[in-house]
DNA sequence: AATTGCTATGAGCATAGACGCATAAAGGGT
DNA sequence: ACCCTTTATGCGTCTATGCTCATAGCAATT
């Protein structure tokens, strides 16, 4: 039930930062463009174009601020950029998510049964 | 290097509902609360008010978001509701990208010094 | 049922940020 | 040096939402 956790509250800069992060993961555009590289591994930004249907500026902007908080990563080859997932913390965190939301879900669903 | 997940890639849904989860804890209020509630406890809304310094609707604005995602739950106690955290989840999560953060900040600091 | 104390909610304002268009910057080939 | 291709960025628009004030709803007490 109720745990308190042990050590000190979290100061605001953490607080902060972490909201940060999590806003980072918050806009579907951007998750979307991390599972598509999680999924199918390194892309140019041609490719991922093709696979999400965003303009050309908004993959460009997205991806500088996935880079900048360094969950993504690029390469130059030629003229093009390839990116490429920089940190495994991104799968981790969606699964996690997933299982709970889905632990939750089935226990709805035998609450509905169960009435 | 490049993992390539084996699983199919996240369908719009799934997408849609991680990234709406991922907006509850971009929020530093949201994410403030749980942390307070973590740390301290099931507090009644007065003393998250003294706590956090925010508004009564405010709080109770953002009290409903994480209760209806199942992060937090209320109990009544006469006429004041007390709240509590409803699911070990999200500690974890900012246990893990904590942990992450400060992965990254020490490897900077290693590329600083050994320049 | 009226009053009191606590919580939820409608209305409105302010701001942040997504998104596209146009254009600049950068890199490579001729 | 010029041009073409690819990526980054200034600017404008629009939507979403944080936040407050006022007020409505609701539970307990008398």
């Amino acid at each position: 039930m109720g745990h308190t956790t042990p050590g000190s509250p979290p100061t605001p800069e953490l607080l902060d930062e972490l909201s940060q992060f999590f806003r980072l993961l918050s806009e579907p555009a951007r998750l979307q463009l991390l599972c598509q590289l999680e999924h199918q591994g390194p892309m140019d930004v041609a490719a991922l174009i093709e696979a999400t249907g965003f303009s050309q500026s908004h993959i460009s902007r997205q991806l500088g601020q996935l880079q900048r908080a360094g969950l993504v990563r690029n390469q130059r080859e030629g003229v093009r950029l390839t990116y490429a997932v920089a940190d495994p913390l991104v799968p981790q965190l969606c699964n996690l998510v997933q299982t709970s939301l889905r632990q939750r879900l089935e226990q709805q669903l035998q609450l509905l049964q169960s009435a």
